[in-house]
DNA sequence: CTGAGTGCAAACAGTTTGCATTACT
DNA sequence: AGTAATGCAAACTGTTTGCACTCAG
């Protein structure tokens, strides 16, 4: 269930090389901060990660560069800021979930979209003259952290 | 199915006074350029629905004050853009199909996440000690439109 | 040795804020 | 009349771009 985090980043840099892309320092510190399961980074939280004195342009480019190798992709969770995330390939296939009052992001691993539901999708979408390459889902709730604090709190 | 747009405005006016909340030429327009049946609009877009000469940042206090009231909600569908949407009360439940090619987006009334997947997104939440509330389902796509395009373009 | 990638500075786009004025209730 | 909302200008934040320099292949 847990993916081997270092054997990624060689599979990641090949996959790096294959697009005539080079592996540099700040591209396998970007893939490490992916390794310790956190999920849907900041360009900030990446740089944080990385060590101080990581100047966020080419970070951006760095970053950039590895979604067009098809090793990271981007999304964003509702509060604006793009996220980035390792592609499926890399990460393995997930959602997530966000505290809607502190934020915190969960990882759903595998797919809620099963069976019936994605089928759904697919007519759905095709009803519409579209055909469904993709999908992304996002649950909101409250984390159990939250909850306590909200109990107290709101009570007061 | 379709919903009766007038009816809507006049309901949503009425929650926003519940709130303390003014009734608007601004607000009025602004719910106005959600009845054609168009949805998850950036500000942009409604600022041109409602015509030349409309500013912006009077435009987006406006938002969050109908937001505040609960009457839209925003969300962002992968171009980094916020866009708003009536919130469910108003506009019905539904979900979003994105073209990948020309960023076109469909509207899907009521919910893919049903019976069984809903259930078990709740489970995947619980088991993470998050209390489930809501859901975002963007489903991603090539439309007909740009498939003959495509047919043609790519082969040329 | 060559060009992709980096670091820094400056530009940009979308959104937010301050303040005087307008217009709902 | 009193106060929320507007219009305009200016600030802010996150992201992008230009250019000289460095480092991977």
């Amino acid at each position: 269930m847990v993916r081997d985090a270092t054997f990624n980043i060689d599979r990641a840099l090949g996959a790096l090389r294959e697009r005539g892309r080079r592996s540099t320092k700040l591209k396998r510190a970007v893939l490490r901060s992916f390794m310790g399961g956190d999920c849907a980074l900041t360009a900030e939280e990446i740089a944080d990660r990385i060590g101080v004195g990581t100047e966020l342009s080419p970070l951006y480019r760095c970053l950039s560069s590895l979604e067009e190798a098809g090793v990271l992709t981007h999304l964003y969770l509702g509060d604006g800021g793009r996220r980035y995330d390792l592609a499926d390939e890399f990460g393995g296939h997930h959602h997530h979930l966000v505290c809607e009052k502190c934020s915190r992001i969960a990882r759903i691993d595998g797919c809620i979209l099963g069976g019936d539901a994605a089928a759904e999708a697919v007519a759905e979408a095709a009803a519409q003259g579209y055909v469904m390459s993709d999908h992304e889902i996002v649950l909101r709730g409250v984390c159990a952290g939250c909850r306590d604090v909200g109990d107290a709190a709101d009570g007061a």
